[in-house]
DNA sequence: TTGTACGCGTTATCAG
DNA sequence: CTGATAACGCGTACAA
């Protein structure tokens, strides 16, 4: 009895609670279904979290009592509690480029298939803002962090390193601070998109695109300019700052006006080639006729063009899984898993050919 | 001196706790910076949150303790304390698709400028993993959410609504929940594609594309239907379950190896207008003098085909600026801002030209 | 102007 | 097997 009085005295006040559920609906807790469910907060913790011992009937008639009042777990509450949030950060310079586009959907996916929250950030290249994010990450408490950024700034990482959040950088390093890095053999790359096209014939070639800031492009360039120095040849090299369809095309439009013109067209991302095909079409020049051109990353729209682009296919899915195998591993403090290989594949459409008879 | 006596009392339990920062760092907590600043704690949070009076001289000292500390506010517990976690749902079907991708850049980019974090969600159009993203949202307490699915299941949003949560839709109706619906007039697109083509003299259509369960496609294909009816005329349509380039191209080849072939080919997307136009060309036919094709969305591909496409340019960036303007309203409880308009707009490119003389 | 103390929803520890 | 209870970090009445 002196039992039942003390739980009248506490039981207005919740039913005035639940009353208040005006404007931000107030969220039914663990406390409110250990009522409904005649049980004890720290039983009901026990059957969400299928730790401890519960016998059948009590467990029984907590999980009726959830599924009654559609209880949700406070995400905020768990965290405060255990210190893990279920978040990764993933960190990259845009949406709207198609390449981090496919980077951040296989990631998610994959990230949420384990149990993980993906928090993505774009930073837009923007170093300020990049700070911004990372110092929100902090503030999630994420389990790890993603960095697909192609700023140079390393700095910010480090906030991250030094709060013992393992990190995986994709298509970039992060120096200096103990992190898994995947990315393709872009220098590789550089030197199959050389090979192709001395392999057909070629002997004068441009190399144009952007943006020339980006590690992974400039490897690429050294890949062909070390490739064609082999073959005692060089190249013409005009690389942009922005990564842009028409800025591309221009650079390629000044490069195809010049005297001795190149043969073939090595485009540094798949966009810059694009913007090579039409500057070359629109000069009344055939593809591949008159002049070859290759691209890097195989994205989509390379086979929208017309003609379809040969190009240089780096395996992004593959690379986001491997992310986040590594990163999973590492948030679990699990032995690393093996890295898959990340072979680079030449897929030869449309756009490529012997150089013309009088070149 | 009995003050210092009792500091003395309490600092060994801090400092060896900071001793103890072994695996997953112990967060510093306002209580740290309290001590460093010799402050409460009721101190240190009035600074951070600019609220009540603090002398500046205090005020002075805690920031430099927050600053020397490297203090990040814990966001589970200020979520925890304060019932709203900065977070705003962002549900789309993927983000390996331009249309959406696009989309969620700017979502991210225009909640975070507001000081929001957007929780990306890739459903995969499979209303499982949407039920799960859902469950996630509410666990995490988010303040709003945006809607770019294109399942027909409305019943998950209702959990949300019940919540007592925003929702704003972009580009699909939401019904029953009373919610703000951001999208363009789709029916009115199909008007302006057919219109065109009349325009220019055609009078043998086919529609072709995908996705044939997402009703914008559908209200666009309605447009055609209703506009050619006007006219006196009817179109053959063929639309597909899968939303792919290849799909699409194949789609357009039967159309046009049938009788009394098409001079006009309209896509429900621009992706279907694209695989069109390889389907046309890789039967020997030209584009635009043989068939037109034109597309729907003006997604930078449109650009990369060749010849460029021909298309209705949905104004995407400026429909993601405006649910996030109308959410973040009615998150604040404030009035919704008037809505701007979202015209169409014909962007004529190479695609579109008159139907050849005999036919 | 500043400090104390409580509670937000959880989980984990310890008694029963 | 189950229940009471102490934290986690923060914001905020209320007291000083």
């Amino acid at each position: 009895m002196g039992f039942s009085v003390y739980l009248e005295g506490t039981s207005p006040l919740t039913a005035s609670k639940s009353e208040a559920a005006g404007e931000r609906g107030a969220m039914t807790s663990i406390r409110d279904i250990a009522q409904a469910a005649n049980a004890s907060v720290a039983t009901v913790s026990r059957v969400i979290n299928n730790s401890g011992y519960v016998s059948a009937e009590t467990r029984a008639r907590v999980e009726a009592a959830i599924a009654a009042l559609e209880y949700t777990p406070n995400a905020g509450a768990q965290r405060l509690r255990s210190g893990a949030s279920r978040m990764v950060g993933v960190v990259l310079p845009a949406l709207d480029v198609p390449f981090f586009a496919i980077l951040a959907h296989v990631l998610e996916r994959e990230l949420f298939r384990r149990g993980y929250q993906a928090l993505i950030c774009c930073t837009d290249e923007s170093a300020d803002q990049e700070a911004r994010y990372i110092s929100t990450l902090l503030s999630q408490q994420v389990d790890g962090v993603v960095a697909a950024s192609v700023l140079a700034d390393a700095g910010q990482y480090r906030r991250i390193a030094d709060a013992g959040i393992p990190i995986v950088a994709i298509d970039r390093d992060l120096p200096d601070l103990a992190v898994v890095s995947i990315k393709a053999d872009h220098a590789l790359g550089g030197r199959m998109m050389a090979d192709h096209l001395l392999a057909l014939g070629h002997r004068r070639f441009a190399v144009i695109g952007a943006p020339a800031h980006s590690p992974p492009v400039l490897a690429r360039v050294q890949g062909v300019v070390d490739r064609l120095a082999e073959a005692g040849l060089q190249a013409q090299i005009e690389l942009g700052r922005v990564h842009d369809f028409d800025a591309c095309r221009d650079l390629a439009r000044v490069v195809l006006t010049g005297a001795g013109r190149p043969t073939a067209l090595i485009g540094t991302t798949d966009i810059a080639a694009i913007g090579a095909i039409h500057a070359a079409i629109g000069m009344g020049l055939a593809v591949p006729q008159d002049v070859s051109v290759i691209g890097f990353d195989d994205l989509p729209a390379a086979r929208y063009v017309l003609p379809a682009l040969t190009t240089v296919a780096q395996p992004l899915r593959s690379m986001a899984e491997q992310a986040v195998a590594q990163l999973c591993a590492m948030m679990a403090g699990q032995a690393l898993p093996a890295p898959a290989d990340l072979a680079l594949k030449l897929v030869q459409r449309d756009t490529t050919a012997p150089p013309p008879p009088e070149a």
